[in-house]
DNA sequence: CGTATTTGTTGACAGTTGTAAACTAAAAAT
DNA sequence: ATTTTTAGTTTACAACTGTCAACAAATACG
């Protein structure tokens, strides 16, 4: 399956305008950048390939060319990208990194609804704390109720 | 200045060790990570190395052996490191990625509180809509009020 | 038909990353 | 003082990345 922590920052920025094309053949992605970011077409042609090699675009062929097409939509990309970013921080320090996130983050009123939304389910069975899940929990302040190391 | 981005993710694993240690010489970084992660003390010595260069560790000679240091709170790299995930986002789309991630995240009641708190806040000033700011907001359905593309 | 254009394929190159062995110098143990 | 242990330095190497140029095949155009 289409992985999207198999993107390189330069494949996902070129994923970023195959998604808002839904499809297109090489030439209209690289027309479509053309100015926008100074990638050659060399650039643009050898992280297409790529991302076919990753499977995380199929072609299909037309004539002589490619159209290009994501394995994996947008919205799933996304979601497995910060999910994979949030897996590398300390279970217990998720909750005030997503606070920070949210503080420095523009939302629309609608955002705000739909986020207010679901913290209002979630409080029902949220824990009074999530517990530390750091290697060595030694030293760390925040974790006292864990099991010290030698 | 240190930056979180420059750090790679075994070197980021790393880092979490040191951050809950607060200061170690390597030997006790390796005894600590002994068992936990199959790393071999060439292993962690050279990620040391390259977090030293790379000035997120600094380091004070002490005999012959050196303690290390972060020059960088863990709160803070976790902030730096977060915020370039949703910057790679379109902007439009970061709310929606939020809230996706919040309903995945155990969240401990305190945590909601205070993101309540902060979602609160904001609502007085936040937009009705926040505008993609995707390459190509052509064919975009989200982006109505956007410039179509040639 | 022959040339210019389009599109795709190969090869390249330096820098980063994950992983680690080999080597060296200093210190500790015997 | 020898030997052993410890800590740090060098070297290595394949895979991945960001960037491209060069080349080849197919097509379109004059």
């Amino acid at each position: 399956m289409a992985q999207a922590q198999d993107m390189s920052t330069a494949e996902w920025e070129l994923m970023r305008v195959i998604w808002t094309m839904h499809e297109a053949g090489s030439s209209d992605i690289i027309r479509v950048i053309h100015g926008k970011k100074d990638w050659t077409e060399s650039t643009i042609k050898t992280l297409l390939r790529r991302l076919v090699n990753k499977e995380v675009l199929i072609t299909r062929k037309v004539g002589r060319k490619f159209i290009y097409q994501p394995l994996i939509s947008e919205d799933d990309a996304m979601d497995q990208m910060t999910a994979e970013t949030f897996d590398r921080l300390c279970r217990m320090k998720r909750g005030r990194a997503i606070t920070k996130l949210v503080a420095n983050t523009t939302l629309s009123k609608t955002d705000i609804q739909e986020l207010q939304q679901v913290l209002a389910e979630k409080v029902a069975t949220a824990p009074e704390k999530v517990a530390c899940d750091c290697i060595a929990p030694m030293s760390c302040e925040n974790c006292e109720g864990h099991p010290a190391m030698v």
